[in-house]
DNA sequence: TATGAATGAGGCTTCATTCAT
DNA sequence: GATGAATGAAGCCTCATTCAT
């Protein structure tokens, strides 16, 4: 799902910490696509390490325990996500092309929900929320909460311009991302298949369209 | 003599057959609570019998296996917080106070989503659509399909009178969903619980009245 | 270490509850003779399940965990040894010959002290009782408490005759139990092996002779 | 700042076969206080490293494996439990005073054997004797042997003084040692507490009686 | 020398499922 | 038709021990 284990170019041999550190992060590497697939509680751990190609103890030195892996693990998957949606956010042109550029982020937002890897995020989160409420917050705070606040600041700015007029900008951001998805869980089945791209397409357009009829100034 | 779901009254000692449905009923509802509040995994068939007050062979006999118990479970679940939302939906006044009956079917419609029990709902649908796609089908047909269906057809009919200017009614409807939900998800912390109410108001309230700048004739 | 289905004939086929009570006693023995052997920790419930010829889960359908495997284990082991100690202690003669009857009543108590039985409880109980002291009360209940009532009682009986000379008679009878036992530790390596007969032998019966200079009339 | 077992001072920076030295002390301090506590099977080197401030291999390349350790860990207990033991012995007062001072020393002698220390030497031994018979010789000559000698030789003292008519000096001390403890393991349930300071006095000197009425001149 | 890192093996416990009654 | 009893498989976690540094 992701990796790079650093950026520098090591010809030598790794020294030893370097080496743990590779393991740690291809630990959560396979933590992350394992969990996504099948879920907090049908993945086990000895699946992880074999996916790894650590052992068992290693995943436990590195994470203590299974439901502490998984945190990181959705965390991880959590920050990857959040920087493509918060680049598309803040790519909003607030200049004469605003409207074409909203539309524009629109489009890039639904894309980003609808890679694999933001739905997985998402079913697992409402997966487990029960069993460990610290999850809500910890993707929360790394997901969706700085993009909603991205969002809000340049649909304020478009505001500012004279084109939109809205009152509560966080507010409009959130049925802003409401609209944008109001069909999206339905044609994805959840987010389990990308759905049908030209319906994808039209819904995203649809919301986009509501919204401008609410705010245009 | 007959069933408990018939209404004669019943005296005697049941008929076999009605004690078979009963047992049936009372699996039924004990593996329901039990699956929503632990997830699928993580119920054991034998808390599911103790709880029902049945022997667990009693539990396959009637349902084959976990999965499909699972699924029944859902199917009710579904078809249960359906009729209070179809209720709900089908009860949008479309004389002269449509409005205010539009807030009001708004505010019934969260209030529904808000139960633990749609909460859960929807927590299960996430959590095992990806082990066993077939659950989101039957858990849309049995809920949200029906009531944006109704939905739609009162929307439809207010744009009749004149009060709405709806080209599509069923994608209205939907996005009218999507907007008094917008910040139910965050608000409830996914259905953790059940927020704060006046922020709950304030967000219905801010979502109809976006629906309505969009599309008020 | 002992077995016994019951004591009546089975010919015919076992009914199930028979057949549960033949695995439970089986898991039993099979448990006391590997935690004898090796002790608590270091037997595996794997292995007393397959020396029991049943399966894992089976063991803990009848015991529920390790730990109440170990207590009804050693409770049985109490049990049967108390019943040899016990039977030793009331034969003491109180007649004439009680002297005579006196050795051979210290003879049969270090007997059973030698047994690899009573030395395995022994170990047992001093291994685990940190870890559970709960062990201790289970044991003492079982084993030691009514072997010393009875040796008092009959020790007072011969006081009474004019014999012995005892104002605390339970008292004496733990003092009896010492001085008898006073080189026996040493001389089976705690228990460890038999010991030499012949160097046993003269340590009890100096023990004896060390108990009536001390208490004869 | 420096090892214990030097004698000599060192302020400037300890030589590193002081280090060792310091290392491998606390290493055998920290190992006798977690057998101590939980048992040579339940304390892994985890712990023992963690409490001795070293990490795991030096463990092993200061004791090979967990059993030498145990086995040395052992030792030094016995020989700690030993000097208090032995220094009661042999203040046994051989002059007119004897019996004040036989009194004294069983009390004192029961004192160390109510320590937890040597509580818990006791139970180590039990525990482990059958998985390494060796523990047992390790432990006896640094511990019951020196002091039983050096007891039989006071108490033959005293006889030769015309106060007791002892035959064989060497079982009377184990008799001695017997009576004296004979509700001890009782009273403290085994050297798990230290039991009713009233009750093991009384014990004692009860034991003491015996003794010499069985011994006296 | 002392250490951080890693591992193979194994333990306790639980589960979904099926017989024989 | 319903049940008590049993099981094979599997999961999480910990341990004693050893390299490479």
């Amino acid at each position: 799902m992701q990796s790079a284990y650093s950026g520098a170019m090591v010809t030598a041999a790794p020294t030893s910490t370097a080496r743990r550190a590779g393991k740690r992060q291809a630990i959560l590497d396979a933590a992350a696509e394992l969990f996504a697939e099948d879920g907090y509680e049908r993945v086990s751990i000895d699946a992880i390490a074999a996916k790894a190609g650590v052992s068992k103890p290693t995943v436990y030195s590195h994470f203590g325990n299974k439901e502490q892996l998984f945190r990181e693990s959705l965390a991880e998957s959590a920050r990857q996500i959040n920087e493509q949606s918060y680049a598309a956010a803040v790519s909003l042109d607030v200049g004469k092309d605003w409207e074409r550029s909203l539309r524009d982020v629109a489009v890039q937002l639904v894309e980003c929900q609808r890679s694999t890897c933001a739905a997985s995020l998402q079913r697992q989160l409402y997966a487990e929320i029960n069993r460990d409420p610290e999850v809500f917050g910890i993707v929360r705070s790394r997901g969706a909460d700085p993009i909603i606040e991205a969002l809000a600041g340049r649909l304020a700015m478009v505001a500012n311009a004279g084109h939109l007029r809205i009152d509560d900008p966080v507010r409009a951001a959130k049925q802003f991302f409401a609209l944008i998805g109001a069909e999206i869980a339905e044609l994805t089945r959840l987010g389990t298949d990308r759905g049908d791209d030209g319906q994808v397409r039209a819904a995203v357009a649809a919301g986009v369209d509501t919204f401008l009829r609410a705010y245009r100034a």
